[in-house]
DNA sequence: CCGTGAATGTCAACCGTATGACATTGCTTT
DNA sequence: AAAGCAATGTCATACGGTTGACATTCACGG
């Protein structure tokens, strides 16, 4: 690999020359940047990233760390922000925690020592923010974990309150809230279901709320958990739930039961998964501005420190009609 | 952020001590070690990574090529490919290619100038190992991509085997192939198509073959291609698909014109993603061992040298009988 | 013809760690 | 007591690029 120094021998200047034409082009003539882009075609050079890094003090590498890879709402967030990342020039160094705590600050650490830009982490650990320090801005999305760190969020609130509108307004009379995850404070899945208590109890409605603790995304073992509700709570015409796997699972126990979806009940769900299209009956759920949020979290840390950023930032969700309801 | 020398003078020893430490523990008296450990706690230090790739021009970083992240087969890849990295102790540099040649060649350029320790690629492209040079390792997998590079696939080719026998053994009298991406040389979707034309007219039967070259994978548009195939092939009652999604599809698309499945039509995906397990009725699929291949994967990289590499290892598949069939 | 400023060059230090060569110390062996 | 060896220290250089301070060159306007 060539180095600094032989582009600027062969372009017949310095390396301070070429350095500077790497960082800061208006400050050398277009004549010799002309010359030694040349010279590095001729030797196909590329800048060693680790020395730029270890000179710079800092790396151009994001460090994104989430608990699934697996589940569809974060395969999402994983596709954009690379997506994002990549279009400013920066690297994803991907970190899946599986909820466990232990990894997240372990990841912290070598996220550190790699000195990256900034850590973007979807938490569901109880507060993480305390452990763990970072010379570099970190952003936490899906949930606020600290009044130190900014959060970049959907309207979760909102989205419960449309859910609960919805079901009400295609008649619903018995209406669940299902919550497939833990709930941590902050989380927005509390603010879903703090959202669609409030709307429906405005509306003059009871929910029924079933919360099942369940720390790992992927499960699939939901059956039994749908069964025994289904069991005590037999009149449930409308099922708002906190995921849309979940929806699928809901919709999966009905037809198994023979209760018709969307005739004898009505499911919402929430991301807006691929799945939730490709269902049968497809889910009606609400999605999150999955593509804002991860724009907005990749332009945070590339801009940091040009503008002020504000502690929370949330984008509204969208409520979209299916087959389900 | 505290220096390794800052340690060495806490420690009262030299750097070279420290440095021997860290790299050959076993040149350095226990009680030294102690010693350095000790500073190193109260100084909270952290060997920073960046300059330790420098020196050692190489990197612990493995870089990963996917044509998607969002993806269900992918995102267990990811998945799987991150945790075999953390339990090495390497980092994953996520890249998506989207399918773009140009995409993936910068990559490749990305990942050199990053000193990665070697690069695991899904490629779907054509040609593109000619593109690219690494002094590094490179891993393809789910196809062979050249003969230079070495491949981890699946059995793609029993795969397909499997599918025929099992729709031969249920009954079906017309049996399709449907594909759902594009195929190239070498790709393992081309294998499965291979063993499974090939099974079937070892069993007296002609099968049906349906190409569509999409590619894209997220893609949602199969619907209407399903319907003119099964316009112009009324009487298909066994259907194997690329991928799973696309079985979904066919299900969907089957539910909504009354045909029974698996009465009337019976279908197998491939890949096993949750999504298989989670539809209604759950689909028969062929499940590639993306653990195997993953860890298989990482190995390969992280022992590179120590032992031959050799050019292609395939990994059984396993036919997952579900509700479809 | 001088002053000015842009474009480069020169020099050197620095980022934090690795490592080879060789010297020193002190303890064990025989 | 001399030799042998393990454990460290000393010193210096390398990895490849960045950057600040300052000097030099050269063209251009007045």
């Amino acid at each position: 690999m060539p180095t600094l120094k032989e582009v600027a021998d062969r372009a017949g200047v310095t390396v301070t020359t070429v350095s500077r034409m790497l960082n800061k082009p208006e400050k050398v003539h277009p004549s010799t940047i002309k010359k030694i882009r040349q010279a590095m075609r001729e030797l196909d050079y590329q800048p060693n990233e680790i020395a730029r890094s270890l000179s710079k003090k800092t790396s151009n590498f994001i460090g994104l760390i989430v608990p699934s890879a697996r589940n569809a709402f974060f395969a999402k967030v994983i596709e954009s922000m690379e997506r994002y990342s990549a279009a400013c020039g920066y690297k994803l160094l991907l970190c899946v925690s599986n909820h466990e705590r232990k990894k997240e600050i372990d990841y912290f650490g070598m996220l550190r020592a790699n000195k990256v830009a900034g850590v973007i982490i979807a938490s569901h650990t109880q507060d993480i923010a305390e452990s763990v320090t970072l010379d570099a801005p970190i952003i936490s999305i899906d949930r606020v974990i600290s009044p130190a760190i900014s959060a970049v969020c959907s309207d979760n609130f909102n989205g419960g309150r449309l859910a609960a509108q919805l079901l009400v307004k295609k008649g619903c009379r018995q209406i669940a809230y299902f919550n497939g995850g833990v709930t941590l404070k902050g989380m927005s899945a509390s603010q879903r279901q703090q959202g669609f208590e409030q709307e429906l109890r405005a509306m003059g409605r009871e929910p029924i709320i079933q919360t099942h603790l369940e720390d790992r995304f992927i499960s699939m073992k939901y059956q039994d958990i749908i069964d025994s509700f289904f069991a005590t709570h037999p009149g449930i015409d409308g099922a708002f739930c906190s995921n849309d796997i979940l929806a699928a699972e809901m919709i999966r126990f009905a037809c198994k039961k023979g209760i018709r979806v969307p005739e004898d009940l009505r499911v919402i769900g929430y991301d807006d998964i691929d799945l939730a299209e490709l269902y049968l009956p497809s889910i009606t759920t609400i999605r999150q501005a999955v593509e804002d949020i991860s724009h907005y979290a990749v332009e945070s840390i590339v801009h940091f420190g040009e503008r002020p950023m504000p502690a929370t930032t949330i984008f509204p969700v969208k409520l979209i009609e299916r087959e389900s309801t």
